[in-house]
DNA sequence: GCTTACAAACAGTCTGGTCTGTTTTTTTGT
DNA sequence: ACAAAAAAACAGACCAGACTGTTTGTAAGC
């Protein structure tokens, strides 16, 4: 009938929906309050979703929280490649990075999982890899730009990686700034300044 | 006589010594276990002071906390002050930036501070504070190292004020780095091109 | 039936703040 | 100068709340 309220939901169905709520949930409260504020009652209790489901898919703390990070980067990842279409010039490319870093809150997540990760061994461990294989991407993408970018030469390219490793550490850096004083239009004039300095040199 | 353990001190000794083993203790928890595990029974028990004396000179949490954010920026800004014997030239200015950076694990801890204040508004105050005023500093800094410097025309010499901070900026991101990828010798060489980008501008 | 997903109560630990009592130094009264 | 009183520093027990992980029980899909 029409106001039939149980709706017959395969297991996949449940599983992944309850699951992608607590992975939500956590991501959203580590933004809004912080790391070790999201503790399993507050996450349940943000999502929706019973202690005993929360226990069912992640056993432990530190198995959803390792859950969160990868989710962290899947996104970003998604972000940074289906966000444009294909073929950035490098000077497009940079402001995309500002973009990606402030228009969502997601680098906050990963700035709080960083600090949490260096006094977290097995933590660490996860954030390690993920950064590294982010930090990869990120050179390439650079690198891509630079080939379809007017006067760049050969053996500026593989500069090109290391100034996209710059800027990242740099916006993370500024990312952290942020938290404490709000204000985009400061940091973004210093990210021009850092700009006009990279494209002396290209 | 000689072996008399019972040394009369006077109070304020008294009260500076457990004072300063407090915040000693705290900083040094706060490095290496990170700061929501800087608890107070684990800070006392490190720093060989009793509950109830730490009671006494810290009432609460958040006043040990905020006093040693204090401490941490009054630290650096010595460190920062008293390690050059005066007028660096801009060059040696910026190489001893890195060195106050990741000589000493102040730096650690005060990224520790500004990611907790991110989501605390009473340290938020704090750390806003201190946090302006050390940027000023060291923009100031920047700036006297400028003077003395050859070749650097006036218009030149606000410029450095902001590049200045761009590499505080990227410093705080390289420590966040360094915190989940040990290893300075890459990073080292990130920031030479850094440097030389810097050079070529002024 | 049988496995997966969900629900809720429980136990044990840890934390921060309060409270009461003790020792050490300083001040006061004579 | 010196004992008594006051104040400051120190010590440790206690408590209410929060958190994680476990366990036992129920409903939904296969």
């Amino acid at each position: 009938m029409s106001t039939d309220t149980k709706i017959r939901r395969s297991q996949q169905e449940r599983s992944a929906s309850t699951r992608h709520k607590l992975l939500d949930a956590t991501l959203e409260i580590i933004e809004s309050e912080g790391w070790h504020r999201a503790t399993m009652q507050r996450i349940c209790e943000h999502a929706g979703v019973s202690r005993g489901a929360q226990t069912h898919h992640f056993p432990t703390r530190e198995s959803l929280l390792i859950a969160s990070v990868k989710e962290i980067v899947k996104r970003y990842q998604t972000d940074l490649t289906e966000g444009p279409k294909r073929s950035l010039e490098l000077e497009a490319f940079f402001n995309f990075l500002w973009e990606a870093t402030f228009n969502d809150n997601l680098l906050v997540c990963w700035v709080e999982a960083m600090v949490a990760a260096r006094t977290d061994d097995s933590l660490k461990q996860v954030v390690a890899e993920t950064d590294l294989s982010s930090l990869r991407a990120m050179r390439l993408l650079g690198y891509e730009a630079s080939q379809v970018t007017q006067g760049i030469s050969g053996e500026q390219c593989s500069r090109v990686e290391d100034l996209v490793e710059l800027t990242v550490y740099l916006l993370r850096g500024l990312v952290l700034q942020q938290g404490v004083h709000y204000g985009l239009t400061e940091k973004r004039r210093l990210f021009e300044l850092w700009l006009s300095l990279v494209r002396e040199r290209l």
